[in-house]
This record gives structure tokens, C-alpha cells and sequence, in this order.
DNA sequence: AAGTTACACAACCGCGGACCT
DNA sequence: CAGGTCCGCGGTTGTGTAACT
């Protein structure tokens, strides 16, 4: 009943591959071609699953190494937030690039990159943290001429902020959660209309940094979070606030806080050059989580 | 110079759906 | 139709190396 055993993971080798197992591989690829079954000759090689996966991610003819373009960052981008880690779809999109790649690339690079206009904080110390969802104005939606210079906005208070949650969480599956939940139950305010509709609240896992986003018909919100566990900090960033068709414009405004238990919170809105590791390839500006330090 | 840490990338693992017998 | 493997995918781990102390 069945096939074969695809091969004996005790004998078959694993590890990185010698340039005399890659010209094995390819001259069995050049003679049979990647239609039939991987599984076939190679066993003895290499588990087919190795051998497809070495194939498709390095000996392939047109793969791409190397960096990435900023054409490259804005599409990986955008598509990560419409369809979240789809490597393979992305990868579609990308002539040359694997979905190994760009989830590496996303992995190690892009997602610190874009996270890069976070600043530090000073020191608090609370269990319980409000991430606040702030209005976008029309002006920070707007082309570079009007988005910039914008000047500091001073915060009274937290309520200032349109929106915000309460909880105390502190692992990432919690932190998706408490997203889901400010982004999904509470809604958000973009353009001073209310929105609620929330398509995905993502958490990409390890080094405490997050990724969530929305979508309405009219707008789209692309965020980042991070996590400071030790100081049971949290900051959250929107990265693209704006109407859904004007994310191919080259705008961006950047904003970066910190928070001084003796001043008000603040936000500071910039010309996007400086923020997000100086991304021009999408509308995007940050706004800051708040950090409750009542406890 | 040696040891440690951080980073980037390649490779592996486990899962779900498609497919085969 | 049932039982089994294959394929493709996304998440995770391993390894080499550069940077730092």
C-alpha cells in the first residue's frame, strides 16, 4: 500500500552540502528535470526533501544572491502586509528571489530595518501597559510636500489617544492577543472616522518584535510592535497609515517618542528620511504605544 | 590573542493537502 | 475508500563568521 519510504534518514547524509554533491545534484537535475519524483535517484545522495530544498533555494538557474533593492524591500513589504508570511506568494513576485530568501532576508533585515525609528526608553517599571491607537491626521497621509516638517505634538494624556487597551500580558502569543484584541474590539481611527475592521494582527515571533495590520475598503494600517521584556515595555508603530490605493506614492513621515514620567507623552512627526531605516518606498509614520506606569 | 556574542544564511523539521496504490 | 507517501510550505535550528570585550 503507499510508495516507497522517501529514504533512510539514518544513512542519508545531512548538513551543508559539498560542491560535489551540488554537481551531482545538477547533473541529475540537468538529466531528468524537476517534473518526476525527487525522491527517485537521489536517495542515495540526499533525502529528496534536501535535494529539492538545495535545488530550489541555491542551485537553480537565476537565483538572485546578494541584497535586496529598495523596489525589492517596498514589495516584500506591502505584501507582507496584505497576506502576512505567504513566503512562496511573495517570492512569486520577486524574479530570482526563493521564499528561504525573503524569509531570511525578512527574518534578519527588513524587519529591523523597519523597526529601526524605535527609540530607547527610560526606565519604568509596570504589569500592566496600554497600547494606544492614535489617529491619523490627514496631514501625515499626505504627499512629502504637505507631510512635512510637522511639528511636535505634546500628548496631555494618554486619552488622548483615540483608542486604547488594557492588560497585562508577556509572552508573544499574549501580545498577539492584546493587539488582536485593541486593533479587532476597539477599532481604530483613521482620518476621524472610525474604523473596525481589523483583517489580521500578526506576531512574527522571536526577539519580541511583532507585526500587525488592517484593512478597511478606505484604509490600511501597517504596523510594528516591540517588546521590551525586561522592562515590560511596549511600544507599537504604525508603519503605513493611508487610503489604500496611495501606498505606491513615494511618501513618508517618521515619528519617534520617548516617554519621561514628568512630561506628557510625545510624539514627534518627521520627514520620513530619518525613520524606519530611512524607507521612502511606502506611506508610512510611527506613532508610539503608551506605557501605563501605574501599577 | 582568546573568548564571547551577535548576525546572516543554509538547512532541517513538521504539518497539511494532494496524490498514489 | 483507506492507508500510506510525496510535495510544498512556513517555522525553527544549526553553523560559520564578523564584531566586540
Amino acid at each position: 500500500m503507499g510508495r516507497a519510504p522517501c529514504c533512510d534518514k539514518a544513512s542519508v547524509k545531512k548538513g551543508p552540502w559539498s560542491p560535489e554533491e551540488d554537481s551531482k545534484l545538477k547533473e541529475y537535475i540537468h538529466r531528468n528535470g524537476t517534473g518526476g519524483n525527487w525522491i527517485a535517484s537521489l536517495t542515495k545522495l540526499r533525502c529528496g526533501k534536501s535535494c529539492r530544498l538545495r535545488w530550489l533555494n541555491y542551485l537553480r538557474p537565476n537565483i538572485k544572491h546578494g541584497d535586496f533593492s529598495d523596489d525589492e524591500d517596498r514589495i516584500i513589504c506591502n505584501l507582507f502586509a496584505t497576506i502576512g508570511s505567504r513566503w512562496s506568494i511573495i517570492a512569486a513576485q520577486l524574479p530570482g528571489r526563493t521564499d528561504n530568501d525573503i524569509k531570511n532576508y525578512w527574518n534578519t533585515k527588513l524587519k529591523k530595518k523597519l523597526m529601526h525609528g524605535l527609540q530607547p526608553y527610560n526606565h519604568h517599571s509596570s504589569k500592566q501597559q496600554q497600547l494606544l491607537f492614535v489617529t491619523a491626521s490627514p496631514e501625515a497621509a499626505a504627499p512629502p510636500e504637505a507631510a512635512r516638517p510637522l511639528s511636535l505634538q505634546h500628548l496631555s494624556s494618554p486619552h488622548d489617544y483615540s483608542h486604547h487597551y488594557s492588560g497585562s500580558y508577556g509572552s508573544n502569543n499574549s501580545t498577539m492577543s492584546v493587539l488582536s484584541a485593541a486593533a479587532g474590539s476597539r477599532g481604530f481611527l483613521l482620518n476621524g472616522e472610525h474604523h473596525t475592521t481589523i483583517t489580521s494582527c500578526l506576531d512574527s515571533g522571536g526577539g519580541g518584535l511583532g507585526l500587525y495590520f488592517g484593512l478597511t475598503a478606505e484604509s490600511f494600517v501597517f504596523g510594528g510592535f516591540q517588546q521590551l521584556l525586561e522592562e515590560d515595555h511596549h511600544k507599537a508603530l504604525l508603519l503605513a497609515v493611508g487610503a489604500a490605493n496611495q501606498l505606491d506614492q513615494q511618501y513618508s513621515a517618521a515619528a519617534s517618542s520617548c516617554y519621561d514620567e514628568a512630561k506628557p507623552p510625545l510624539v514627534s512627526l518627521t520627514d520620513g528620511g530619518n525613520g524606519a531605516g530611512g524607507t521612502s518606498t511606502s506611506s508610512s509614520f510611527f506613532y508610539d504605544s503608551y506605557s501605563n506606569n501605574e501599577s
